[in-house]
DNA sequence: TCGATCCTGTAG
DNA sequence: CTACAGGATCGA
């Protein structure tokens, strides 16, 4: 489920509990999750304590204490909280840090399409290294982003959805941020006025930050997963919110598109 | 730079 | 039963 503003939201309340604890047992109840790592490197957790957190477009980074890191990605349908006591973990649980207070760090994971790893630190900012500029970031300028559009000859959403050179846009958030900047998901990038890409820089940041808050409710409540009222994202048929034209959903790089066809060029 | 693929769950 | 799901990697 989740996209940046997810991850974020995720990030944010484990800051407030996971900080400190020290890991008394690793379990790994599907060795899969540490693909493509041996499922036992996880248990080099044991002993220490997560020290900071820190989330990298949708990669989630928990530095441990002496130089180790975990990173966690949750792709379509992983979940990363702490629960109060580890033997009360649901039937998805994937991988489970039990904390030396009785409370446990659960990555659950129905699809299991997500991961979780253990580096050494510095090995993780090399594994990262082709992670691209965090729209939420300072780097993520006006001017940067001009620049990479022009580089790029593929359609406006596929390029936003790419993880480089912008990490962290994924399905959702480019289709509400195109509708927002009123531009064609199917527009090369490179040919879009300067005007259009400042509007898209804007609405990208805009999407975003309006989410943050949004998905930090949603995960604050469990099992209370309100879908929050998109513009365009599927909304198939129903009335653009702008001109009332039915939103037209299509298929791009596999994945869905919904978009206003008279709005959006 | 693309489609196929990894998995399971759920809606129609 | 099929279609689809908020992601990213891999091989051609």
């Amino acid at each position: 489920m989740p996209e940046l503003p997810e991850v974020e939201a995720v990030t944010g309340k484990l800051r407030m509990t996971a900080i400190g604890a020290p890991i008394r047992d690793v379990r790994v109840l599907r060795p899969r999750a540490a693909h493509p790592q041996s499922p036992d490197i996880l248990k080099d957790a044991i002993g220490h304590c997560i020290e900071s957190i820190e989330r990298r477009g949708k990669n989630i980074l928990l530095h441990l204490d002496r130089g180790l890191s975990l990173r966690v990605h949750l792709r379509m349908a992983g979940n990363l909280e702490v629960i109060r006591d580890h033997r009360l973990h649901r039937s998805a649980v994937r991988v489970l840090f039990q904390f030396a207070d009785g409370r446990g760090l659960v990555f659950d994971d129905s699809r299991m399409l997500g991961s979780v790893n253990l580096y050494e630190t510095w090995e993780v900012s090399a594994l990262l290294g082709g992670v691209g500029v965090d729209p939420l970031s300072a780097e993520f300028t006006s001017e940067f982003f001009v620049r990479v559009a022009g580089r790029s000859s593929r359609p406006a959403k596929l390029f936003l959805m790419a993880q480089s050179p912008i990490s962290g846009l994924g399905n959702i958030y480019s289709a509400e941020a195109l509708f927002q900047a009123r531009i064609s998901p199917v527009k090369p990038m490179r040919l879009l006025s300067r005007r259009k890409l400042t509007s898209l820089h804007a609405a990208i940041q805009e999407v975003l930050r309006e989410a943050i808050p949004q998905a930090v409710l949603s995960y604050s409540h469990p099992g209370h997963h309100e879908s929050m009222g998109y513009r365009v994202y599927d909304r198939e048929g129903k009335p653009c919110v702008r001109c009332r034209t039915p939103i037209v959903r299509m298929h791009q790089g596999g994945r869905s598109t919904y978009y206003c066809r008279k709005c959006q060029r």
